[in-house]
DNA sequence: CGTTGAACTCAACGCCTGTTGACCTTCCGA
DNA sequence: TCGGAAGGTCAACAGGCGTTGAGTTCAACG
């Protein structure tokens, strides 16, 4: 016995779907624990994994954290199909694409991971401005032929944010058992004011 | 020379108000760094002291984190304040309050801090949400006369939550930069609309 | 059948963390 | 005048962190 390992070494047979366990261990942590809270050892050990192993796969802990965030952020996406159709309804598409992709189980939970993230580190706060940056308010200023796009999209941008923060984490009421369809109805023509409206006019009701 | 120190050591002449600098250096490594992000020794350097008396002072890390937390208490009642006067221009002083509040350099950093311990705790959810809810959610309801005040100081606060996540914790452009007066003109309707307008019916610029 | 590369473990690296205990120096009250 | 107590430094601890590199095992392809 010169060199011999202890043979736990070494591919596993069949087709493992470690990368995924990986993952869902790595979201479940970063959920839990914040991004600083969560260790890469202990996410290999949720993983049943070397921590080498977590290296492989995803290059370093900012790799695994943006795999995450663009596994769970990937439905952001979806929210970019609102843009299709007539100006007049946009922002009423925007609301309702908004609130069904929230309202899916696992993918809030993903999401929440990512609000959660951000408390903790200021490095995951950088990667999230940029997800955003990129994936929504991009494209929808880039789609706004009105003037001062950007400043109209980070509008919409900072009012469903509060949606977000206040009916799917804080859970506060009664906006938390609203129902998606009376919320979409009512924060719909706010969000087409900020897209297509006077802004700094009254709304007038 | 046995045991002869290098004379740095020892209680330094006159009043030093030495743990007010330390509370301050702290304030600022947790808002800029988040709870784990900051370090004792980072904290200690800021304050150019030695590591061990932070503990000396403060017991731990925890410690010193509650202290800066109790240090800060509720500036956030001032936007109370919004309250007095007719009902037509209520959501243009509400906004202006909250922007006031916010853009007090060392109230806005006490306030982001709380934020920031959110991920910490569930404890610390359940604090903010008591907060919003005293604070402004609950005058704010209570003032309005119009049907389902709750659920318009609900809106109110959520869009609010987000202009505070976006400008001042996320700093997203152009919203981080913008005016302060000019913000306000252009969110104040919409709150005003969510006050008193008609919900789930358009705003009609 | 041989080779290549992907999957996987193991041991170790260097760094940084919060905390401790010993020690020193000044202040203040008896 | 003298003795705590309070303010302050220093060196070191033990432990956790992310990451590395070498080594092993398996699957797939020519």
């Amino acid at each position: 016995m010169t060199t011999t390992r202890k043979s736990t070494a070494g591919r596993r047979p069949g087709d493992s779907g470690t990368r995924e366990t990986i993952l869902d261990a790595a979201t479940a942590a970063f959920l839990g624990l914040g991004y600083d809270g969560a260790t890469m050892r202990g996410i290999a050990r949720a993983a049943d994994v070397d921590a080498a192993l977590v290296v492989h796969f995803f290059g370093s802990k900012d790799g695994l954290f943006k795999a995450v965030l663009a596994a769970g952020v990937d439905p952001i996406r979806r929210i970019a199909a609102f843009a299709d159709g007539p100006d007049e309804g946009l922002g009423d598409r925007l609301i309702r694409h908004y609130l069904d992709v929230w309202e899916a189980p696992d993918t809030s939970a993903r999401m929440t991971t990512v609000l959660r993230a951000l408390a903790l580190s200021s490095s995951a706060v950088e990667l999230l401005k940029g997800f955003i940056g990129e994936a929504v308010l991009g494209p929808l200023s880039g789609r706004l032929n009105a003037d001062e796009a950007p400043l109209r999209a980070g509008l919409c941008g900072a009012h469903l944010a509060g949606l977000s923060l206040t009916r799917y984490i804080l859970k506060v009421e009664p906006i938390a058992s609203l129902d998606p369809g009376r919320l979409a109805a009512i924060v719909g023509p706010c969000l087409q004011h900020y897209l297509s409206g006077e802004l700094g006019e009254p709304p007038a009701t």
